[in-house]
DNA sequence: ATCTATCTTTGAAACGATTCACGATGAACG
DNA sequence: CGTTCATCGTGAATCGTTTCAAAGATAGAT
């Protein structure tokens, strides 16, 4: 069915091998010889069979990329930043999403074993390490994303999450607010738990400040709602003056539970900040104070550092890279 | 450097038909010979090779999806209902972006011809309707997506645009609006320009109505508050009581320019509808009234259809499901 | 003891592009 | 005219998995 190089050849009067230099390393065939294969490869209909070049080559020519959750505008960014570096190389990204379901995490990672990936950038939601020095053991470079490794024996490129987690608590401290709750779950995510360690220390810095946390069970604007609806509905003593989210998805939901599907007034009755400035914290019904984290260039410095990893081999010296978050005060915090 | 299944054959002591047998028809193989193989398999990290397996197989297991802009919500939506769809057959979406690039459109159906996909799916931006026939020539089926094409000849799951404009613009007029702009570009992407021809249409029932285009280089929340700073600085009277957005990320750019860069009111002083309905637009400045498509739905069916297309072979007729779109009213065009 | 029927296992032949050591051709030069 | 060198082109070997006809093994039946 499908037309191969020898039917090329036999049509252009040549060898296989002529074919394949035609494809790539035209200099080294004479000129009306690449005309003549060129021809018959439009005349066929020709199309490369990128399994048969990948399993001579040993490796595809693309990287995988785990994500924990694609409908984070967050991550959409990174992967774009990660698909402009690769792109750079002629590589390309394969991208999946773990949804923080350790299997489907698990199941990617060996997707992409399977394909010979060039390397695996990962924000891993277990700390199923082994897992990964696993892949790397096989020689699939790996790089962290947005993470860590707690003993450095992985590069990585992250924002440093309890910074940030303090960034936002000491904002509400000296925006005035004393009750704070820290809405998000659940903690068996690295940046959460990082987020709300941030968030302890900075709240344990002034007398009188409390912290409480409102866990869910994800970090979606749904659950964000559920969240602001159990806040909403205790009695008023019991609420909250300020509420720190994991993120933005879930600080909109809470913002929809407080302000649509209740009476409450933000900044005026709970003052709210979220966390990874996306495109929409700007927008909406209050415009949203967040910590903003570089997220196109996580994800080009992450392939960046995977593809000198790759260049290097096994004589690698892992690499951290750490930016740093930066808060942005909007109205819902009381500008 | 790479385990292959010779070495795992050799390890368990049998032929390497039996490790295959083992890795793909247990139940031909006796037990403990199955338990050796596996241990073998453990003890040397032995993992397949997708490329081998494609190339003798002659196609792959996966699915390639390309859309207009995954920053987009509702594309994501789409992506996420073909992936699940996708999974129940053991297949993967390969995702691409076009970014409204005809490049870019074309280079990514090329990758996936050269990486056999199963099918494709595609919201084509240009009507470049030719080389998704060479493709389907060459036994790759095609799907479109949000689309449809001209002679029907291509299966397709799409919404009606053309209703969904008239839908948004009836809205705005029966609310009392009669100076209407429509924002969206550019008219070279099918879906805007459909959307807009059903605003004309239903603009043209009521005497008295006028409809303005605002065009716009892309569909992104910046160039829809570059387009709103650009109403917002008309003197009053030139400024329209109502504006259409071609989707929600210019409705947002729009909220953005009007009222946090502006002091215009929505809807006090121009009302304003969306398109999409993405999760963001009930929670942004003003809750967004928008025109809402069954995105997961749409991925999934296109998935569906596409495998089903697969299966039949050439004998296949295309098919054309459609999808209505609903008016979801909030504050926006004030409820 | 022989024959069948049923299970298991075998091993060589694909799949299609790339590589590379080697010929072949011809031009340039002494 | 003979030698050297560069340029082009060749085709068999290779990558790792799957397939499938055929051989081998085992048990039950006669």
């Amino acid at each position: 069915m499908a037309v191969s190089v020898r039917e090329v050849a036999a049509a252009a009067s040549v060898s296989v091998g002529t074919v394949s230099n035609v494809l790539n390393r035209p200099e080294k065939v004479a000129p009306d010889t690449v005309a003549r294969v060129l021809a018959a490869i439009d005349e066929l209909g020709f199309v490369r069979n990128d399994a048969a070049r990948q399993l001579r080559a040993g490796r595809s020519r693309s990287i995988g990329l785990v994500v924990l959750d694609v409908r984070n505008p967050f991550f959409t960014d990174v992967a774009r930043g990660a698909e402009d570096r690769a792109a750079e190389d002629g590589m390309t990204i394969l991208l999946g999403n773990s949804d923080d379901n350790p299997d489907r995490e698990r199941a990617y990672l060996d997707l992409f074993e399977e394909q010979r990936v060039h390397g695996v950038l990962i924000s891993p939601r277990s700390d199923d390490l082994p897992r990964l020095e696993r892949a790397r053991s096989r020689g699939v470079p790996v790089v962290l994303v947005d993470r860590e490794a707690p003993d450095r024996s992985f590069s990585s490129v992250a924002v440093d999450d309890v910074v940030g987690g303090a960034m936002a608590v000491r904002h509400l401290v000296e925006s005035g607010r004393r009750r704070i709750a820290f809405v998000g779950g659940p903690s068996s995510i690295r940046q959460v738990a990082d987020r709300l360690e941030g968030a302890r220390r900075a709240a344990a810095e002034t007398p009188g400040v409390t912290l409480e946390v409102v866990e869910t069970s994800g970090t979606t604007v749904l659950e964000g709602r559920a969240a602001g609806e159990a806040i909403r509905d205790r009695a008023p003593e019991h609420r909250p003056d300020a509420i720190f989210c994991a993120n933005d998805l879930l600080a909109v939901g809470v913002l929809q539970a407080l302000i649509m599907l209740g009476d409450l007034r933000v900044p005026g009755d709970i003052a709210l900040i979220g966390y990874d400035d996306i495109d929409f914290a700007q927008a909406s019904v209050v415009p949203l104070s967040s910590i903003r984290q570089p997220a196109w260039l996580i994800g080009y410095t992450a392939v960046d550092l995977l593809l000198r990893e790759a260049r290097d081999g096994s004589d690698f010296a892992p690499e951290q890279v750490q930016f740093q978050p930066e808060l942005v005060v909007r109205e819902s915090t009381g500008r």
